[in-house]
DNA sequence: AATGAATGAGCTTTCATTCAT
DNA sequence: GATGAATGAAAGCTCATTCAT
């Protein structure tokens, strides 16, 4: 029984808490090879674990990936709520979400690349099929765009138009950050960032 | 003779040429289903032809996937340089360019989703990378760009920072057209790319 | 406990390894139908496994082969061990060493079979091609003839060449036997040790 | 008419008999690349004849390969016949035989490597199987051997040993030769002739 | 909860052979 | 006879998933 505890403290240091270990072998090698380049061996040995123990944390392969999506999205949400001011005028509070994305994407590199391949995916698709059927897009986003345009400041498009126009020139910005064909720096985000703003505006 | 050329006759109808016949079979399935969702052997089915006639065409799944890239890329050059006078304005020139890539896409939404596919994918990342040791990029909008910088009418930003602004908010937006998100008409298109011009022009 | 004995005891007899099923397996097919008519597929039937259970033991099919050799090679190195004295003159060392591989070859004909399928095939020309760079021949036999030569005993021909004179009838006739030709008995093989003595000795 | 025997002319000097032709390039690619290595497309491709001109000549792979068989084996009896004197004495024509033999395949390395890819392969062994049943050996050796062993200067063994301990060497020997780890002079083909004959003679 | 050997469906590719021309 | 595009069976190998321990 002692040993029992003592050991369990030692492992309570030496554990790092498995589903963390797999998460996080998982958007590493995703991200860095595709899908195709992580299967759940690979991600089991990089994780530290037995093929198995994978299963005991996700129904499957395909729920790991979801559940891997959804916590990178929340991360994300949590990075730009923070400094986020409902006070400000819709350009400034634009301006705000707009370089934070770049910066936490430019700080996570790793997070980016597996959006992108989540997104470029059977799994994205049907993850945006379902998003559509349930509509429940409460986005931090939307809402500003709906605001702007109710009060003129942003041109009157649908709002997926304006999302394109927004997010579009970001992640294909982005992605040559990460292949190094470009070096985002603060006034290069802070340009980027007024570009789309124009694109928006009325 | 007469029944020779009869049969030619039946030949031009009947025959479909295999080679033509894999590459459409590919497009399409690659296009909706994803490179996963196209093997070889689906590939030949829906193409009316045996697994092993593939081959007799395209050395490997790789040369297939990669010339098909080929092929859809040239036919958009020639789509859009139909029609581009070089004598116009920049402004009026981009506007060619960006509603004509739209229209392509829009009447030819499979080519659109294979590029897509493509670009998101090692294919697309070995290819870029081929592409960028090679130099070569000789293309008509990066020409528009750099002459659009040099006569202060277009912001001066990286070519690639141009590039994203623009083609960024297209691959969004046709994405979300689709799937069926919006519908893109001749206004919308319009308004679309006027607006990824403010987002450029100084 | 004693349950669990028990059943160590039914496994010790009921599991049969694998590993060496399917070397196992492997022998039989490709001494009796050489490497064409022994398909992976076909080891696994044999060995009583699922296909993919080969590649658990085997990186590869040319790495299970070469192991396979590795295997028997060392079988009968240890067998012609046993039993050579180094006192002995040369002339009874080599008369054990060659009536020692013809009872291995006639008690494993199996393994015969093998040698000779991996020996004639592109399996055994890497092979040698390796061993011939690596040149750690560290054989009982070249030693043997090394000796012989210097002693005056055992003609002054290359050392290749006296391999050849040794093993040249010694495979011819194994082959001879295995397929029902001759019949090997005792007599039979001490006739043809003195044979290959004689066509050694000087 | 007339135009069709010039033509007949014509294609008699350019055309080089695209049996002869296909022959050929058989030896030559599995003679080097072993049976594997030689797809029928391939040995077409060097033959400069369209694949299927390959079954004009030869019903099957198998009956190509057999063929080749048979017409290497003839070339090397008449090669042999050459220069035997049925008056000789058994010692002087065994040696001929096999210092002709060595000399033919040096010459002829590509016959060599053909004769064993044959040999150690399932054709060889069909072949044996029934040449076995046949019985009819007619052999320019195998008379030798009964003349040696009726005149009591060859050994009492059964002939198929005899031809292993005379055969079994020279194959080594050639095989060493080929892959460069000897270098075969007329001294030493001599030296190995007459080594052989020590075997054999009582 | 954790393990990892085992599974077997499914993948890309090869190649002897056929047959319309 | 000669052609070579087309065939399709069969090969080696991968990998998500299971399950006895």
């Amino acid at each position: 029984m002692i040993i029992h505890s003592i050991l369990g403290c030692i492992k309570d240091v030496a554990k790092p808490d498995k589903r963390k270990e797999i998460l996080r072998a998982a958007v590493e090698l995703i991200a860095e090879q595709g899908f195709h380049g992580a299967p759940m061996a690979m991600i089991a040995e990089k994780a530290g674990v037995a093929a198995g123990t994978i299963y005991c944390h996700f129904r499957s392969r395909d729920v790991l990936i979801n559940e891997l999506y959804l916590e990178i999205e929340e991360r994300i949400t949590a990075f730009l709520q923070d400094g986020y001011v409902v006070e400000n005028t819709i350009r400034e509070r634009f301006l705000h979400l707009v370089t934070g994305l770049l910066r936490y994407f430019i700080a996570h590199p790793l997070d980016f690349r597996y959006m992108e391949q989540f997104h470029n995916s059977p799994y994205g698709a049907a993850f945006r099929r379902d998003k559509c059927l349930g509509k429940s897009d409460n986005n931090i986003y939307m809402e500003l765009f709906e605001q702007g345009v109710s009060q003129r400041v942003i041109q009157d498009l649908p709002l997926i138009v304006l999302a394109a126009l927004t997010f579009g020139p970001l992640i294909s910005i982005m992605r040559d950050h990460t292949l190094g064909f470009v070096t985002l720096d603060d006034r290069l985000i802070e340009k980027i960032a007024a570009s789309c703003w124009e694109a928006l505006r009325q």
